[in-house]
DNA sequence: GTGTGTGAAATTCTTCACAGCG
DNA sequence: CGCTGTGAAGAATTTCACACAC
């Protein structure tokens, strides 16, 4: 049986297909492994692994990648190019920023629902998209064939939400409450961000270096 | 030469820490290595493996760890009650969004500035802590002794204010801006954030799952 | 020289298997 | 029983070394 793609392959390429979007914008034409290593803090023999996975590009030996010939190799393997309707569940700060940021219409994400437990909110509030109470989550995910979900409650509340996303039939959730959720269903993805465990993890670091430092002068 | 902690334990030991903080405050006493892995979706055996990197807890075999004693244990190992100084730069939605966030101070970090480059903004915005212009952030994390940073500007301005972080000595950046930055600086981390590369990443796990089924129907 | 592509080696990380405790 | 702790085995991933192209 041929070998799936390794998940930090996968995340890789997820990466150098951003940046090849943005190269392209800029009317870049050739790229090399090398500095895609470097941008993403990765060698360069481990961006070729990656990019060979599927099959060659065709660009052995021609001093350095296509651009665009790379970004619609990778795309067409992980099918980056198909367009999927999202939510964003949670309308306090952070998910209006959410609800206002244009960079997923860009690549593809339409945001076509907002949720909030906050029914006076729901009723007042100004986006574009349209909002609703988050007892509708089930229905409206199904209804609209929503497939991806961005979770902005506070802690307590996020379990739940998740549950009402995975009901109605989404496949992808990216959680930033404290609250880690997870999925039973192989079929349904999650990925939690807490930016304090982000901070932790840094702190963590910090602390390991100055220990290191330390210990180098004795 | 003794080994170091793998990163992917130091990640799962701040989770933890996280976990038994909130374990904690809701008085819970006990939690078993099960309990712990089902909730960070990992295997029990790797809960215990990282947690007794550092030496036994002495909880063994005494049906479970003790919260207070376990989350003393990893504090002390990484440092994790240790406070440190933070910053955000740029304060669009997102941005303020980190600024009215009270996760921080409870977790013992401490948000002491704002910076944006709009120097307009920066004399009318109403926050709890000081906002300056973006010129002035490498002295003011100099004088104040900021060790964190969060970047939430647009993507073309995230390496220059990166470089000014660094600059005025910041050991720890989360990037939320599409455009990843790296540090040479070993001891300079930097995690980044992108909320369409996830989607992206979770797009792809869609694209594939889809994909196996229609192959497991031939 | 700088570049790609790739099997083999090395490393890192996870899981297994089992001993020991309440 | 279900729990912890741990050396050994196993799997997954990265790095090395080198062939080949411009």
């Amino acid at each position: 049986m041929e070998k799936e793609l390794p998940i930090p392959s996968l995340t890789r390429l997820c990466a150098i297909y951003e940046l090849l979007s943005r190269y392209e914008k800029n009317g870049r034409k050739k790229i090399s492994s090398t500095e895609l290593g470097k941008s993403l803090g990765v060698g360069a023999v481990n961006i070729r692994k990656d990019i060979n996975f599927f099959g060659e590009t065709g660009n052995f030996g021609v001093g350095g990648y296509e651009v665009c010939t790379l970004k619609k190799h990778i795309g067409n393997a992980l099918e980056l190019g198909k367009k999927r309707n999202a939510c964003v569940v949670g309308l306090g700060r952070l998910g209006s920023a959410m609800l206002a940021y244009n960079g997923f219409m860009e690549r593809g994400f339409t945001l076509i629902a907002g949720f909030d437990s906050d029914v006076n909110l729901v009723d007042t509030i100004k986006t574009a998209v349209p909002v609703y109470p988050t007892y509708e989550i089930s229905d409206m995910v199904r209804a609209k064939k929503i497939e991806l979900g961005i979770i902005t409650v506070p802690a307590q509340a996020a379990k739940d939400v998740a549950r009402r996303l995975i009901d109605g039939g989404v496949k992808g959730i990216v959680n930033f409450s404290p609250e880690a959720v997870s999925s039973d269903d192989p079929e349904v993805h999650v990925t939690n961000i807490d930016i304090i465990e982000e901070f932790a993890i840094l702190s963590a670091l910090i602390s390991r270096d100055e220990l290191k430092k330390i210990k180098k002068k004795m």
